[in-house]
DNA sequence: GACCAGATGTACT
DNA sequence: GTACATCTGGTCT
């Protein structure tokens, strides 16, 4: 496995939460390459984080806190950095935000896709069995991680919910961030086009 | 690669 | 009540 290097992943400690705190575009280039661990019942999936996206709160159309819209769905973006924001969009799929930044600044950083390093054939399962692209999208690595709305909210800060992130090893050699326009948010004219989206390129399966 | 249907929660009138 | 969504999977080219 190329990624085992290093401490144990279930060994190593959350990353604290100051690292969340900071302006959501550093937070979301910097999440590239760290570990996202989801441990429960049926086992452990360990996803390495390769594609992001910085959602920039009241002034962003794209946000779904854009001019401070407030609702019961996405009241955890209101709240501390460090927690889960996990919605249902399109009637059928779930997508996983990491709120970043201060109470009462909603701001976020959308989780578009990871490899996985441990527990592929968890992963694999709960995708269907179907181990093509298994987590290339927002959706898909929901359902990988079997995150549903029972997880928004949890603190990715602490272990205590089975759901943290970890550093992970420094990148591969020939691998780089390459930065482009966000996806799916045509209709948030301008702001689609902002440089928001944040991906590891020059990987070996890609 | 492009195109499109699918299923329903959520926001807003 | 209505419009549309931070998408995916299948089909066709």
């Amino acid at each position: 496995m190329r990624f085992s290097a290093g401490r144990p992943l279930l060994r190593r400690a959350p990353i604290r939460r100051a690292f969340y705190e900071r302006p959501t575009e550093e937070v979301a280039r910097d999440l590239l390459g760290k570990i996202l661990l989801r441990s429960d019942g049926e086992g452990t999936v360990a996803v390495r984080l390769t594609e992001v996206e910085a959602y920039l709160g009241i002034d962003d159309p794209a946000c779904h806190t854009f001019r401070g819209r407030r609702t019961a769905r996405n009241e955890v973006m209101w709240g501390c950095a460090g927690h889960l924001y996990v919605y249902f969009t399109y009637g059928m799929h779930f997508c996983a935000n990491i709120v970043t930044r201060g109470a009462g600044v909603p701001e976020a950083v959308l989780l578009r896709g990871g490899d996985v390093i441990e527990g592929e054939a968890l992963a694999v399962a709960r995708r269907g069995g179907k181990r093509r692209g298994l987590l290339d999208g927002p959706a898909k690595l929901c359902q990988g991680l079997a995150l549903t709305r029972e997880q928004n909210g949890v603190d990715v800060a602490s272990r205590v919910d089975g759901i943290w992130i970890v550093d992970g090893d420094p990148l591969a050699p020939g691998e780089s961030i390459e930065t482009g326009p966000r996806v799916g948010v045509d209709y948030a004219g301008e702001a689609a086009g902002w440089p928001l989206r944040f991906r590891l390129s020059g990987r070996v399966r890609d």
